[in-house]
DNA sequence: CTCCCGATAT
DNA sequence: ATATCAGGAG
């Protein structure tokens, strides 16, 4: 079995597992999505989920981003992770989108990965779960680990990562295949104790210990 | 390469 | 105690 018909192989079983995957972030609108994902950084969905609730209550707008001191905004996600970059990321994100995109979340990764603290996994991830877009893969800790462990690749640059696996997978499941990665990590290949029992890859794994 | 720097699981 | 979590900037 060569690596694209393996992808095929796993992208199947992985959605029969999870049939209708998306991203776990809560959100209401594409902007929302793109705060929620820069503040997932090495965050748990949950972490970010439980501070979003309150967060998209009082920060309507673009320009409500814009509008607060830079410290209150810090202060309203100060359990997050690096909160203090985030915030600042956030606001100088909402003045740039204010500025050069009409208050507008731009469409391609190009446009995105222009904006302060948005890279190539945040672009693709807003892509494809606010609109759609299948232009990347995005690659993140999961992906990474993962894509490695199944023998997708052998690199360990996230760039080269994604390259690797558009190679190798249609691009109707470029949005697809990151989310069920990330299902499969969270909940099976965890980073430290992978549950080979159960992992529905087991037999087409090479680091299966089965 | 380092810094950022909170919450949770083990 | 420490490893890890939907990373990105300098």
């Amino acid at each position: 079995m060569d690596k694209s018909e393996k992808v095929l192989e796993i992208i199947k079983r992985l959605k029969k597992k999870y049939p209708n995957v998306r991203t776990a972030l809560n959100f209401n609108t594409p902007f929302d999505l793109l705060v929620a994902t820069i503040l997932s950084a090495q965050t748990t969905d949950a972490n970010v989920n439980k501070v979003t609730e309150k967060l998209f209550k009082k920060y309507k707008k673009v320009e409500d981003y814009a509008k607060v001191s830079l410290e209150e905004l810090q202060n309203d996600i100060k359990s997050i992770n690096y909160y203090k970059n985030k915030g600042k990321y956030i606001q100088d994100l909402a003045n740039h989108l204010l500025e050069r995109f009409n208050g507008e979340v731009p469409k391609t990764i190009d446009e995105l990965v222009s904006l302060p603290g948005v890279g190539r996994k945040t672009a693709n991830i807003v892509l494809w779960n606010a609109f759609g877009i299948n232009e990347g893969i995005a690659v993140d800790t999961h992906v990474k680990r993962i894509a490695k462990l199944l023998g997708l690749t052998e690199n360990t640059d996230p760039n080269k990562i994604e390259e690797d696996l558009m190679k190798i997978t249609p691009n109707e499941f470029w949005g697809d295949i990151t989310n069920l990665l990330i299902m499969l990590g969270r909940e099976i290949c965890k980073a430290k104790s992978p549950n080979h029992k159960i992992c529905p890859l087991n037999d087409i794994c090479p680091s299966s210990n089965l």
